[in-house]
DNA sequence: GATAGTATTCGACGATAGTCTTAGGGGGTT
DNA sequence: AACCCCCTAAGACTATCGTCGAATACTATC
């Protein structure tokens, strides 16, 4: 069976060195591209996809959020993290979203080639520089792990200002059940109201920077 | 008449080191020194400066927002900015804000001299790399300092997800009071929620990251 | 001194946010 | 079947937010 694989990034040049070493990996499989979040939502929406990669640093793209909104939208489709990132704390929590790996941007070819060959066994990559322990206190990443597709859903627009009404509106359903998963959300992340819910959201989306 | 001078960064050697080159322009000069942002408040608010040399990038600092609060607290002392970055963008929003000066850190000493020299001289110095204009549109910077200095510390406190009550009782003025300021602001900035407010404000930090 | 503009202050009032309770339908587990 | 969780949603209620009008005061400019 022909794989489809999607790989999702804003900087043409990288998409096709890593479209290019997917390919010598897995010949049997066919790549498409989406250089934005918008673009990936719909190309997964459209048809199936047996891997994604994945940038975070993409211009509309909302971080670490969009990595759980995705997960939680297609839990079955491997997503492999694709950043300019080293920092442990940012690796670990892509891995908390279950990431199925995650690719450092300046990493040698090889590197990649056996990254992309142990997450196509099913297998998990993690880089070296994530070994470190990082079990202090539940990080945010983990608790916005634990919130449902429509909690986050709700929470992402949230993040962007939108009155309840707005997101009713956006979302296909009614403000009382806006207000419903916002209080599930509230207590989830152990907080009371929707401006500390933005400076969350705001700091899942500093950690994945620009380049 | 002996100057007092102010330098505000949480790096210790960078501190050690601006303070030998601005004795080496000023001999006639005693430099005091701050470590965060809290500090620097105290500083100022305890004696009279003649210079102040301002770290953004401050572990408690709230980025450009505190540039324009101390230009608007202490509007005749001059404030040299000092951070990493040289994008020609953050440089301008910090004159827009009315610093009489940027300082690059990765800048040569003699730079750095030629920097104070005209400061002290009461002129502005701009880094090269600020030369091109950036005249678009209205940046959030400009708008920031349209605000009155009441305005402004209410907006700061929004910022940090406090309620209107607890800002209330912060500044020693009533809640019907906040809520005047906040809607002023909110006429200011062209938005219509506290939500909004804060994804601003985050704005504003995220222009002032660290090192 | 008169005037205009603006900052600061505040109370009143309508709008929005958020909690709690209740409830029906769907999916999965034991 | 009984149980649990998710999604949905309505009603009622409190809290908080945000706007408006109005009073005072501080400029500044004529």
């Amino acid at each position: 069976m022909t794989k489809n694989i999607l790989i999702a990034d804003d900087h043409p040049l990288f998409r096709a060195a890593l479209s290019s070493i997917v390919k010598s990996v897995i010949p049997d499989c066919a790549i498409h591209e989406a250089t934005d979040y918008g673009e990936t939502k719909s190309a997964l929406g459209a048809q199936k996809f047996t891997m994604l990669f994945l940038d975070l640093n993409m211009p509309d793209s909302n971080g670490l959020t969009d990595l759980a909104l995705l997960k939680k939208t297609y839990p079955q489709i491997p997503i492999v993290v694709v950043s300019a990132h080293e920092e442990a704390k940012i690796i670990n929590e892509c891995l908390d979203h279950n990431a199925s790996g995650y690719i450092i941007k300046s990493s040698p070819p090889e590197e990649i080639k056996s990254a992309i060959s142990e997450v196509v066994c099913g297998n998990t990559y993690i880089p070296e520089a994530a070994s470190q322990g990082d079990s202090d206190s539940p990080s945010t990443a983990s608790l916005l792990s634990t919130l449902t597709p429509s909690q986050l859903k709700v929470f992402v627009e949230m993040g962007k200002g939108k009155l309840n009404k707005q997101i009713a509106y956006d979302l296909g359903i009614t403000e009382a059940t806006v207000k419903a998963h916002i209080t599930t959300v509230f207590k989830k992340l152990g907080i009371n109201n929707r401006t500390q819910a933005v400076l969350l959201a705001q700091e899942q989306q500093a950690k994945s920077p620009e380049l």
